[in-house]
Order: C-alpha cells, then sequence, then structure tokens
DNA sequence: GAGCGCTCTTACAACGTTGTAAAAACGAAG
DNA sequence: CTTCGTTTTTACAACGTTGTAAGAGCGCTC
C-alpha cells in the first residue's frame, strides 16, 4: 500500500468526534444524531474509509469466511478436473456472496492436510466449515465434531452423528431410473455403479436393482465403475461382453455415461434404438453427447446453496439442533432413452 | 468452541514465563535459553495452544491468505463448469499448501463485485490477489494495481501495465498446429477459433493462420466460437457447409473439439481419415473422445503454480520489478490427427 | 431552579498477538 | 569487588476494532 489505510481514528478527526461514534456510524447502530450522522459520512468519504475486518474480527470473533472443503481419501488435487466439484463451488459461491461471506478452498485428502484444516478452524481463521465429502469413511466429519468446528456436509456422513447436511434421495434416483427404463419397454437392462465406498453410489445402485426387482426382473448384471469417462467406457465393455443382449443401462453418472455411449457406438450399437442409457447428474457432459442425454437430475448447486444457507444459519444461532436437507431427483428425458 | 481457546497468556502462566518469552519460542527467534524452550514448549502441549491467526495478523499486517479471482464480464458462476478452471485451481491450490496459504475464492462478474474484490484487498483480508481474467478488456487489473494491491494474473492484461504475470506462447501453439496439419499432407484446412476478445484466441488464431500462409495456404477458412461444445459443434456445421472439401480442423479449445468431433461424425466424416482435428489445451475432453484428440498441451496446473509462486515472491520482497513467466506449448500427437 | 429522566456522546478497556526498549542475570575483565 | 559487555527476560505499547460504563446536554416536572 502506498499509504498506510485511513483508519477509525482519522476519520473520527477529519468529522470532529470520537471513534465510538464512527464505529457506531459504521455498523449501523441507532442513538446517533441524523445530522452527525451526515457529517461522519462525509468524512468517510472524504478519508476513503474502509473498516479493516481483521481488527474487527479479533473482538467480534466473527472473520465472515468459511472453509470450503474438499475431502475424502483419494481426493487429490485432479478432483477439480470432475464437474461434480465445479457445481458445488458454483452453488456455494453463489450464496456466500449474496451474505458477504467469503470462501477458503482447503483439500483435505491427507491427515496432514485433515489436522491443518481443523487447526485452522479452531483458530478461528474461518467461522464455520463446509465439508464435501465423498468417501463413507472419511474421519473429518467426526474431527470437526470433535473440536466443536460449525460445520454442514454434502452428504450425509458415514456413521450417524450430530451434524446438519444436505442430501439427496439417491435411492429414489435409481428408482426413477428403473421404472423409466422398464416403462418403455426394456427388459435385459444392466447397470454401471459409481464406486461403492460412496453412500451416494450404494443408493443409487440400491435403488435401482430394487424397483427392477419389483418390475419382476431380479437380477441386474452390475459393474463397478469410478465415476469417470475412462472407467464408464470399459465398464460398458465388460458389461457387453457377458450379455450381448442388453438393451438398456443405468449408468451412475454423465461422465462415465458419456464414455459407455462411445462404448456401444464403437460395438455398433446405435443409442437409443438398439440400447437406451440413462444418466445420472445432469452434469455437463449430459449436453455433449448425441443423442442427448436421458439422466436423473442432481440439483447440486441448489445442495450446496442449502448447505451454505445452513451453516450460516447454525452461525446466526448457535447450539440449534442439527438440520438435514433432503432432496428430491428429477428424471430428465432427452434422446438416449 | 466448548471452552475458549487457549492463549499466550494461559501458556505463560503454565511456564511461568512472559508472554513475550512465548512468542518468541512459537516464532522460533532465537536468544531463547534452551531450558526454558523446553519448558514453554512442555506448556504449549499442555495447553493444547494454538496461535490465533486473527490477532497476529492484526499486528504484522499479514493473513497468509490470497484471494484467487475469476474475472471477466461474461464469468457468471457457471465458470466452474469449464475444465479450464478447475484446473487453474488445482494448480493454484497444490502451490500454496506448500507455503502454508490460503486462497480465497472471489468472482468478478460485476461492477458491484469487482469493487467489492478490491475493498477486500485494500482492507487487508488478503494478501495479495490472483487474477484470472478472460476478457482483455477487464479492469480489474488496472483497479488493483491502482490500489497498490500485489497481484498476478493468468495471461497477460489487456494493455501493457506493469504487473507480474504467467503466459503461454499462444501463438507458437497455433503454429505447431499448423504445421502438424500441413506435415501430414492435409491441404484444405480450416479453423474454429475462440472468442476474439481474449487475447489468447486472438494469439491461436493469429499463430495459426500466420503459419498456414507461411506454407502456402493464404487463406484459411474460420468460424469464431465460445469455448463450449455446443458452439465447437456448431462452428463446424458452418465451415463444413460452407467447405465441405475440408480434410483438417485446427479448434482452439479441447471441449470445442469434442464437439466439432461430434459434428463430423453425424455428417459421415470419419476422424481422422476424412477430416483431422486438432485440439488445444490438453485438458479432460481430449480424453473422453475417440480416437483420442490430438492437441496443444497448456500447462495450466504448472502456470497457475507459477502465477501463485509470483505472487508469494512479491509479497516476500516487496518494491520488485514485476515478472512474467511464458511457458511453450508442446503439441500431443494421438489419434485424431 | 434543583432534580430527574431522557437521548446522545465519549473515554476506556478489551481482543491476542508482536516488537521494542528497558531491566535483570551472569560472566569476564580490571 | 566493582565495572562493563552480553545474553536472556520482562513490561509495555502498539495494531484497529467493538462494547460498556460513565459522562454531557437538555428539556421536563414539581
Amino acid at each position: 500500500m502506498t499509504k498506510a489505510a485511513p483508519t477509525l481514528e482519522d476519520v473520527a478527526r477529519v468529522a470532529g468526534v470520537s471513534r465510538a461514534t464512527v464505529s457506531r456510524v459504521v455498523n449501523g447502530t441507532r442513538n446517533v444524531d441524523p445530522e452527525l450522522q451526515a457529517t461522519v459520512r462525509n468524512a468517510i468519504e472524504e478519508t476513503g474509509y474502509t473498516p479493516n475486518r481483521v481488527a474487527r474480527s479479533l473482538v467480534t470473533r466473527r472473520t465472515g469466511t468459511v472453509a470450503l472443503v474438499i475431502s475424502g481419501a483419494g481426493s487429490g488435487s485432479d478432483v477439480f478436473t470432475d464437474p461434480f466439484f465445479g457445481r458445488v463451488t458454483a452453488g456455494v459461491v453463489d450464496f456466500l456472496r449474496l451474505h458477504a461471506v467469503h470462501p477458503v478452498l482447503m483439500l483435505a485428502d491427507t491427515d496432514a492436510a485433515r489436522t491443518e484444516v481443523v487447526e485452522f478452524l479452531r483458530q478461528g481463521s474461518a467461522d464455520g466449515a463446509l465439508l464435501v465429502t465423498t468417501h463413507s469413511a472419511d474421519p473429518l466429519p467426526a474431527l470437526l465434531l470433535d473440536a466443536s468446528v460449525p460445520v454442514a456436509l454434502y452428504a450425509r456422513p458415514g456413521r450417524p452423528m450430530p451434524v446438519s447436511y444436505v442430501d439427496m434421495d439417491h435411492h429414489a434416483g435409481g428408482r426413477m431410473a428403473a421404472d423409466h427404463l422398464v416403462a418403455t419397454g426394456r427388459t435385459n437392462v444392466g447397470t454401471v455403479s459409481g464406486p461403492l465406498d460412496v453412500l451416494a453410489s450404494q443408493d443409487r445402485y440400491s435403488g435401482f436393482v430394487d424397483a427392477m426387482a419389483r418390475h419382476g426382473f431380479p437380477y441386474v448384471p452390475a459393474i463397478e465403475g469410478g465415476f469417470t469417462w475412462e472407467s464408464g467406457a470399459r465398464a460398458m465393455q465388460l458389461l457387453l461382453d457377458e450379455h450381448p443382449e442388453l438393451d438398456a443401462v443405468f449408468v451412475a453418472n454423465d461422465l462415465m455415461a458419456q464414455g459407455a455411449m462411445h462404448t456401444l457406438n464403437s460395438y455398433g450399437r446405435s443409442v437409443p434404438v438398439d440400447v437406451a442409457v440413462v444418466g445420472f447428474d445432469d452434469s455437463s457432459p449430459a449436453l455433449a453427447c448425441r443423442p442427448l442425454l436421458t439422466t436423473v437430475r442432481q440439483p447440486v448447486e441448489r445442495m450446496a446453496a442449502a448447505m451454505a444457507g445452513l451453516l450460516l444459519e447454525s452461525l446466526e444461532k448457535p447450539g440449534q439442533r442439527p438440520k438435514s436437507v433432503i432432496f428430491e431427483p428429477e428424471l430428465v428425458v432427452r434422446g438416449s432413452a
């Protein structure tokens, strides 16, 4: 900075009042003579004063900042290539900016990183944590809870604990996919699931399989994928090799579905005529296929915003019981099924 | 927090010394009796003390935080769907964590948001800014410079100004694409450019066109795209309608290239036999096509890390002349050309 | 016109840290 | 046994806010 930033003191001197009065004007507390208020505002204008957040934080013990933590065992820094995290970020940022709160991005992929996150929050460098946790065995939710850090999760924790979270009814999502495929006359249906150590994957899978059973199909060929394009393409290959008679497949996310559609094409299967494909998420890859992907929409941005809302709420009134918000999926029918 | 966090005072009391001594132990300043040092460390252990970053910031005027600003006129919150920003984020986060610095994510898509960013930094809420600016007319670099905020840019500023930045030789990248297409015998070459109000797009385009001219092709059919899958698919359509004889196309990013390949397929053109395709970036879509996309690699993660390095360096020793680091592109030959 | 209750303003003490100047401890030298 | 450096430790003042308790101003009532 060229010149030291103007302080309350400076404004007070210019306006001819005390620091406290200026402070009250800035914070909009009542009991300030309107005339004086104008004088102070002028002085603020004149000096170009802007309150120092750090000093303010020291006394209010609020930073106006929350940690956005991407957690999970395998999450290297390449998580950001997954469109899912981009959508979460977008939803969070969009919501927080309305409340003048800023997110600090943190990765918790190692034990060291995890303790760093806990320290960061214990120190009060952020008011709370938004935790996007992929693996169900992630220890971070418990760690943060132990440290009494206000926290909100995306997706329910691996084992029950008193913490706020948003989630979606993934089971219902799987069911919708099954219902749609059966309703459109498919009878040889397989699935490519997500990694089964992720709760959401389990739920999508069981929701799908349960519904198929209810429709009279007790057995559904399944291959476990890894939520990547590659793994989707590969899983489809395996599925097709073993069950060439397949006429439909439910793929547990859109990226894998894109890969699966590619495999189908190169095997000479036309989508949706020969094989119907239903994806999951309704993220950008769903629109980057032809035919456009029929998929189960997960409103990630809205869910992320709700998670941020939950956290801010619990910061507003501490000591509340944790809350959960569960979103409903929605089937988006496009060309692929 | 259940109990108030332990403070320097508490540690001092337990260790039977003064606050200042504890502070010196914590910060590793010399001139502390080794024996006493051990006592203090024990006391720290015992109390579970961890320094309060906010209080520290107030006096040191350093926060250990930088703003990661995604700027540019059109950048809504959907920027995060573009894999590019994910890669930048990954590179920045990866580098900063080594230096115990944390990024605060900010969007600067409106005038209001821009002044908020400037305020945030003027207030000293962050030590500096990493600015990813897409549009060349973006006013933010100048605003930050005026406010004497330490800053490093991804991509050179729209008009020359004394600021550090990283960039790539996009012109050379365009040339590489041209050279490769000509070397592999293509003679009817077109291009889908990026938005031409982005400097990088201009450079890729002019680099490509210049090189083609040098190879004896004075005219290159071109359509301007918008860096999205859709716009790539659409541009390819237009190009093909007007120039059905095309046997190669250079597409200014991989996402558009993916769309373009799709259009080519549905027009019955086989890649690379009938039409060769070269993309740009070497981002995830390049591996989510078949054939795999031949593309010009932009080392986004390394560039982002370098940008962060530039900023930290300028924070370390202020008053240095601004620096720039220019990366070289690299042609990655795969199946599509 | 003294006393009382308003409203509005001001001084002052936090918040938890760092840095500096002064004080204490301790040898070594005279 | 004093005196002088040197090293180690301490007390104290910042840093820029906010909140609280005390104070000033002022119009009312009795």
